[in-house]
DNA sequence: GCATAATAGTTATGCGCATAACTAATCTGT
DNA sequence: ACAGATTAGTTATGCGCATAACTATTATGC
């Protein structure tokens, strides 16, 4: 691949992550929340209560950082930790009633920024998009073994 | 939008920086260098010789974020700052024939992680790629006057 | 059963990015 | 020509993320 193409690539992916990033940061803002955490929040929906290194795997973030998202979100009432009682090093994280009020807002945001990002893109590349990006992911992800062929986990 | 497909979409965007950003520092780190400064080495070797406030418009971060960028860049030897004859604010920021060197290796690394980037992608969908997030872009960037119609500035 | 390895979590530290508040220089209107 | 607005850049501070080094607990091998 030549350089220009490259660089228009690589380039974008990181404007992207900025300007996605700083948006989200606009709208959670008037919530009390920072980007970040509120993939916490929706993983808890998603999957229930659970343990810190379940949520850093579920993240694809390192648990130190596991760790400061917790301990703010406990801080402002929106989880709690308790410890687990088969395994004393470990916490189970999960939402209190105002972290469930919180994510529910926090879905209502994540809908009007995802139609106010792809807007006037055709449907059908929209369709595509998650699958896409997940491909572009999985190939520079340096974590799990690797997912050689993926022509996307859609 | 439902929130299923939203959330796969964000989830999507946020992941990609996440796993982008830490393959560029991992191919970075043996040049000495943190992602975020091969953007500001790319650009001056695009460009040539410019301004700070050029900078931070072209890179797409703030001032401050500048400033710093420029003074590690400028520790390391590999640009250099002079103040600009024609107004006493500004300074010129301009590569050294290390910063010159040093552009060049990225470059290599640059071609290689896009063509990582992208594995297992149909040629048609690269060929989409960069016109598909540059809209993306466009559509959450709160820092231009809006891009409404934006189809892709492709 | 006990030394060793593996795991859960924390603290310390550093980078990139942001915003807010500031200084210094340039531009503008009257 | 001079007051006020704008612009270039810096410092201070805070968040999210990372890695490295550490503690406390649990699992494993002999």
């Amino acid at each position: 691949m030549d350089f220009e193409h490259a660089d228009a690539l690589n380039q974008a992916i990181r404007l992207l992550s900025l300007r996605h990033r700083a948006r989200a940061a606009s709208l959670l803002a008037p919530l009390g929340l920072h980007p970040g955490q509120e993939a916490l929040l929706l993983e808890l929906t998603r999957t229930g209560p659970m343990i810190q290194a379940q949520l850093s795997e579920a993240l694809g973030c390192e648990p130190p950082s596991v760790t400061l998202m917790t301990r703010k979100l406990e801080a402002g009432g929106h989880i709690r930790r308790t410890p687990a009682p088969s395994d004393r090093r470990a916490s189970i994280v999960e939402l209190t009633d105002s972290g469930k009020a919180l994510a529910e807002q926090v879905k209502q945001l994540w809908c009007a920024l995802a139609e106010e990002t792809v807007g006037g893109l055709p449907a059908e590349t929209v369709a595509e998009l998650p699958g896409i990006l997940k491909t572009l992911t999985g190939n520079v992800d340096t974590r799990r073994p690797h997912h050689p062929g993926g022509a996307g986990t859609v």
